[in-house]
DNA sequence: TAGTCACATGAAGCTGAATTCACATTCATG
DNA sequence: CATGAATGTGAATTCAGCTTCATGTGACTA
């Protein structure tokens, strides 16, 4: 977490520094983005880095839960409206709508993420096993509850499928990213994929 | 490329450098993998190594080729026997099916090889761009002849499904490699998975 | 005015990993 | 054996990038 001096600076200046991070952390992977750049885009001395960050490491983690916090605040805010009443699929296109959303507002902070989730860094995967909830996981929990509520067929693979649904759902942001933008048809491709999996696996 | 004297080198001794090799770099990323660690994997002395190759990044490049070249290999020997008659989702089916096998055959090959795809280090990039035809682009064929052929329907977006099939079938590899190893079901699922497919985008 | 505090600075130091290099050893050949 | 070309070796060097530190500045307080 970053240091006290950190807080205690402008707003203004707080939000060059993240931006210069944000930056070099969503050109590079963790070993190849320097703090050298974050310090040289910000226009802060090397020093006053460390009195506001404990490293690299720090500055990162800190990134990376912001990226995550924001996400979920997005989806909860866009999104989630009414989990409750949704059924699986509607669910699921409501997450890959809004996801694909905030990959479209938010170009760099996905690509800090997927390389986040993607990296075998030592640092990447120390952080990932602090962080609980995976994507992972909250697909499969979603999943083991639709077969109860007896909106997905009992015989698929729960873990399997999970893994597929987040894997499907990190290849949609990718796509908006290297293409650079919605297009039209992106909302049309979405619900035909969603359709594509309904048919396979609905009860 | 190595040098020639790797070449010359015994069988053996190739062996144990790029045994060692593969066992670094699948256990670490680029970055991470060090070439320290090459060095004392294979018992060969620092300096031997830059009698073989050119550092770092010409041993890495070499591993790549190694990795590509057998798996291509494998794929035409196992499962394309005749890619012509079979139609578009059999070719799939086929192509899954293999590449999870060799997955559960090379591991650590699959592993070097899923990264070198994901990563944004400098160097990775540097030689997938070399590398003309992509997984994505032989997908983006496939999928464009099928549709000439009739065997997918023609609104579906080829490019997006390319990508698709492509993630797909990276997350089946990481699902093999993460459960460390097939399950009797690891083939139904990937049936399971062609059906929900074909279903979705057969014409 | 002096003292203190919070933040700023960038040169200097440190570190770990890649690479080099001067010397040692092996081995095929005459 | 003798020779030298090929190969082996690891200590020394280089280098990039992270981090520390000694010192500077300005604002606020007594």
């Amino acid at each position: 977490m970053p240091k006290e001096t950190f807080y205690n600076l402008s707003d203004v200046k707080k939000e060059r520094i993240l931006d210069a991070a944000i930056d070099e952390f969503a050109k590079n992977d963790y070993h190849q983005a320097n703090v050298t750049g974050v310090i040289e885009k910000s226009g802060i001395a090397s020093g006053s880095f460390y009195q506001y960050f404990d490293g690299k490491k720090d500055l990162y983690k800190y990134l990376i839960g912001i990226i995550l916090k924001r996400k979920l605040k997005y989806l909860d805010k866009e999104v989630m409206n009414s989990p409750e009443q949704l059924n699986f699929f509607d669910l699921l296109r409501q997450l890959y709508k809004g996801g694909i959303q905030f990959a479209e507002e938010n170009p760099r902070l996905v690509a800090i993420g997927n390389n986040f989730i993607n990296s075998k860094s030592k640092v990447c995967i120390d952080i990932r096993e602090k962080q609980k909830p995976t994507s992972n996981q909250y697909f499969e929990k979603l999943i083991k509850d639709a077969i109860k509520k007896g909106d997905v067929k009992k015989d698929i693979d729960p873990t399997f499928t999970a893994k597929f649904l987040t894997s499907v759902n990190y290849a949609l942001s990718d796509f908006i990213y290297a293409e650079k933008g919605l297009k039209e048809n992106t909302m049309v491709i979405i619900d035909d994929l969603i359709n594509v999996i309904e048919n396979g696996i609905k009860k």
